[in-house]
DNA sequence: AACGGGATCAACCGCCCACAG
DNA sequence: ACTGTGGGCGGTTGATCCCGT
């Protein structure tokens, strides 16, 4: 449909007002005047049935045979986001929260795909998450991204190089289909890095993260935003079908790993979830997260993806009041100099545009620091070197500066570099380290069977409640509470009485203890959120 | 109890792409 | 090659909820 004829059906959509007007009057129903608003569980069940006996698609005609009056993208939307029996309704557990937060560093705003990775959810939930949690971020004068994300994101930058895995994107359609920032895989191949644990996802960086993410130096600014904003949007979805060999599969079968540790809980998720996040956002986004508020951090209308001029200039400038770290502190716990002087030496000029601006505020940002660093200032180099050197610098850097202990992935973070952790008493990226201790990691993994089960049970009563025939009688299957206006699922509510209060309760809990014990090296998620935790730690700080 | 502001989330909007004719 | 259609996507809006004062 064109831009016009959809238009025209949105506009055939009218208001509420008019709906109850119309309703008012009769003149709903039978494909004149189209409803807008919050759906009702009449509508639901109508949708339902219809789809129950004509399967998904063909939206348009909904209405048609159904007598439902809706536009067909808001009967797609509707049983996309709402009436799927396979959705899982309810917050995002930790583990759902982390995966988002990885999934965002690697993809950057593509929600469809970050669905795609987490079945059950909606891309519309996982956006509505993401701008929430980027709103309270920004406003906490927090960075985007933990600055365990960005490092492990780097580790896993030079160990996917190792090339050994054939899963996940290897090259980004996005990158393919705007410029030459196509990384081949052979690049790689001289990276030594035997870190097991890391899967070999290739990096999968979307234009538009790695432009606006921060690739964007006042430097780069115009001259990636030239390249890297292509047609404003890139056909991905059915591409992905393709590049993405589990679709709608469980995290298990997109990080394979998962299933060598099924029952390791959040800590072998962040080890694995380090390993799938190859440079991208995070990349540059929110690993120069410091022990105090970044500038850039702090403007809370910025989208997630956009920094101000400002804000990346100073990255590549490497000011005075920059916040980027001493860059040359533990090189040598990550990898050798000789490595990453042997991949120098393969630099070629073969790929030059993104990938210059990408070594060159590499080079910027460890010259800043250090300018007797021998790391190269050929700015056209070989697209994994680029990446390779910048993923050094930023790892670097972020082991410097984040050698707090908060970060949820501090387990991987901590796995990579084992006992080297330096030890940090805070950091105002999460404001104060959220430690996990064993008993947490245990609640950890007891609130996420719990929610499992819960979850697994919720699947299974939809699915069985979905093949009642008294179902599309009972409008309130849904749970729809329509109580001011809003919907909430019984089954959710159950849940939540299950796991609200102890949730709760044990978020405080831990934020408390690691406030309290600062020196514990062991990092990574409690059983609430990050957010959750931060705002618990603050709480506990203030207290 | 009333109020205000932030948080949340369902729904919509505008744009785009794939595909069929 | 062109056009129309179906559908997907990311961004935005607005209603409601929640919580602190």
């Amino acid at each position: 449909m064109t831009s016009d004829s959809e238009d025209k059906m949105s506009e055939d959509c009218m208001d509420s007002a008019s709906v109850e007007e119309a309703s008012s009057i009769g003149k709903l129903g039978g494909g004149g005047l189209l409803k807008k608003g919050p759906w009702t569980s009449a509508e639901d069940a109508i949708l339902v049935d219809y789809v129950i006996k004509h399967g998904e698609g063909n939206w348009n005609t909904v209405q048609k045979h159904s007598g439902l009056s809706r536009c067909g993208k808001s009967c797609r939307l509707r049983w996309a986001n709402h009436l799927r029996p396979d959705l899982r309704k309810g917050a995002f557990t930790p583990k759902e929260e982390r995966q988002i937060i990885e999934l965002h560093a690697k993809m950057g705003n593509k929600w469809a795909r970050m669905a795609a990775e987490m079945p059950g959810r909606t891309d519309n939930e996982i956006k509505n998450y993401w701008n929430t949690r980027i709103k309270r971020r920004h406003r906490a004068g927090l960075p985007i991204y933990p600055p365990d994300i960005s490092q492990a994101l780097h580790e896993n930058q030079q160990c996917q190089n190792v090339g050994t895995f054939p899963m996940v994107e290897t090259h980004h359609p996005d990158l393919l289909s705007t410029n030459s920032f196509e990384i081949p895989a052979v690049e790689f191949k001289n990276l030594e890095l035997d870190q097991q644990l890391y899967s070999p996802a290739l990096p999968d960086m979307p234009a538009s993260g790695l432009l606006a993410q921060g690739l964007g130096s006042s430097h780069s600014d115009s001259l990636m935003f030239s390249m890297l904003h292509p047609p404003k949007r890139f056909r991905e979805s059915r591409e992905s079908e393709c590049l993405i060999p589990c679709v709608n599969s469980s995290t298990a079968d997109y990080f394979p790993a998962f299933d060598q540790y099924p029952d390791d809980g959040c800590e072998k998720i962040t080890q694995l979830s380090s390993s799938i996040l190859p440079g991208s956002h995070a990349l540059l986004n929110g690993n120069f997260s410091s022990s105090e508020p970044m500038p850039w951090a702090m403007n809370p209308e910025l989208p997630s993806l956009q920094y101000s001029d400002a804000q990346v200039g100073s990255w590549g400038t490497g000011t005075p009041s920059s916040p980027l770290p001493s860059l040359d502190s533990v090189s040598t716990l990550i990898r050798s100099p000789s490595t990453e002087q042997a991949q120098s030496d393969s630099l070629s000029r073969r790929n030059s545009g993104l990938l210059e601006a990408v070594l060159y505020e590499s080079h910027t940002l460890k010259s800043s620091k250090n300018s007797s660093c021998d790391l190269t200032s050929n700015v056209s180099v070989v697209a994994g070197d680029a990446m390779d050197s910048l993923s050094q610098n930023l790892r670097e850097t972020q082991w410097e500066i984040h050698s707090d202990p908060i970060s949820p992935l501090g387990h991987s973070t901590s796995s990579v570099f084992s006992e080297c952790t330096p030890i940090s008493g805070s950091s105002f990226d999460e404001p104060h380290s959220v430690e996990i201790f064993p008993e947490c990691l245990a609640k950890q993994e007891a609130v996420d069977w719990v929610t499992t089960k819960c979850d697994v049970n919720e699947e299974n009563a939809n699915q069985m409640m979905f093949l009642r025939p008294d179902f599309l009688l009972a409008s309130n299957w849904f749970g729809h509470s329509t109580e001011r206006g809003r919907e909430h699922s019984v089954l959710n509510d159950t849940r939540g009485t299950l796991l609200g209060g102890d949730f709760n309760s044990d978020c405080k809990q831990i934020s408390t203890m690691s406030v309290s014990d600062s020196s514990c090296q062991k990092r990574g998620r409690g059983s609430c959120s990050w957010d959750d935790m931060s705002t618990a730690c603050e709480l506990s700080e203030n207290l």
